[in-house]
DNA sequence: AAGTGGTCTAGACCACAAT
DNA sequence: TTGTGGTCTAGACCACTTT
């Protein structure tokens, strides 16, 4: 059971791939507590600190989490997924709801989310793919949506200003009908999307409105829409937190002559 | 310049948001090496221990790397894109070159990869995506890709051992027109693809194979191909370091009667 | 009151690369 | 040889929740 003295590995990680190995093997299951640091510290005969040390790198693994003053516990996960193609669908008439709140609720679970709207200039990165010059101005809706009370994503739509100027897109309200329907009545269809997405840690602001445990990265997921035109009118921008999300897609495949 | 004594922000907490600060406005660019710890340790008026700390959480934050024996250096990042669809377009011919390599070349990069081929019992993950039995055997080529000589992803594709036996897909080597190709004149054109995408903290093997540092995480991109007949030809894991990705694509709006 | 983890200190020794 | 960060120890005090 003494961990000490080895090749020349750091007694941290030692502690550490030890405690990961039992968390692989089963001897700690999701949502178990880890022994406290007062009984690994006899266990590997090592100070505190470097017990410390050694949890610390499975919880910036995502192995586990911090349920202070309970203790150390074998992380749960259970991500929802997460569909871009959605956003295309046609959906079903409720009123009240837009995509998100329908998938979700279709899932029997509770969705909620919160909708600021304000005039911003372009943040660089949306400017670009909007096409706007530095500084101009454009609708945001940022909205943080919940599901059984969790902060679950966020998602922040910029508009060009002229386009949605007193539509119904400035209201800090749920659209029944989708911010893209609303467009599209302005004159706007969007037949085109660009979808990138980041692989990042989040920033602490991110971490916050999350609320995300340590060792959780987050996807970043950017969808410019664009017109029949090639004119680019929607910048999405959304925060996926990697504890709570899978990303699926389908694709066909593409007409290709020959090879 | 003192840090010491705020409302009851951890010091800590306190040294990381300060050089979080510098490297937001450009105080600290990319490349640029932070002060050292005795530094920080007398301008903090803190314990070296403590100022540590600080640097850690940046670390893990993917903001720092620290260059052993040199110092601690602020991030430079340099992402390439990843584009999913590149599979299904139609590719020029280039002799041992498959789609990752005619893909880099074309930015003038230098690219090479490592193939392994085996055969092995297929993973529950990999088993439920092609419709197998658990413990049957499947074929897979590892694929380590190294992109002027730094480790770029890993790609393993799994394929029913029945299927390709005997196949150019059993040999190490490139196959210049892609295994999607070779299944295709084998009688199993793949004509849909389901692409799920996880974000999480890579696992140790995975830090050793594509030398990340700490604050890395990595999207595990699973692509599961079909044929017309809906049968499960090929799964495709691919493990794409977050601080070298972009993973990009592009929809169209998929036909749907009014709405 | 007891027990958990969170923070901090002070000091020690080590490995490594540049000088 | 020097200076960097990496590891480890021993001990202290704190905040929070449960008992």
């Amino acid at each position: 059971m003494a961990v000490r003295k080895l090749g020349r590995t750091p007694y941290k990680q030692q502690i550490a791939d030890d405690l990961r190995e039992q968390i692989a093997d089963g001897s700690l299951s999701p949502g178990d507590q880890l022994p406290t640091e007062a009984e690994l510290e006899k266990r590997y005969g090592v100070a505190r600190g470097t017990v410390r040390q050694g949890i610390e790198i499975l919880i910036n693994e995502g192995l586990v989490v911090s349920a202070r003053p309970k203790g150390h516990f074998v992380r749960e996960r259970k991500p929802m997924v997460f569909r871009p193609q959605a956003e295309f669908r046609p959906r079903p008439y409720t009123p009240e709801m837009d995509a998100f709140m329908t998938e979700s609720s279709a899932d029997g679970r509770e969705a909620r989310q919160t909708i600021e709207v304000s005039i911003v200039e372009a943040p660089a990165e949306v400017a670009k793919r909007l096409q706007l010059d530095a500084g101009q101005l454009v609708a945001v809706r940022r909205r943080v949506r919940f599901l059984d009370g969790e902060p679950f994503n966020i998602n922040d739509s910029y508009f060009p200003l002229d386009l949605v100027q007193d539509s119904e897109i400035m209201r800090p309200q749920n659209i029944t009908q989708g911010a893209n329907e609303v467009l599209a009545d302005l004159g706007y269809r969007q037949v085109r999307a660009l979808d990138e997405l980041y692989v990042r840690m989040p920033t602490p602001e991110e971490v916050k409105r999350l609320d995300l445990s340590p060792g959780t990265p987050v996807g970043y997921h950017v969808c410019t829409g664009f017109t029949e035109e090639g004119k680019a009118v929607r910048v999405a921008v959304t925060v996926l937190p990697g504890d709570r999300h899978v990303v699926s897609y389908e694709r066909r495949r593409e007409t290709d002559p020959a090879s």
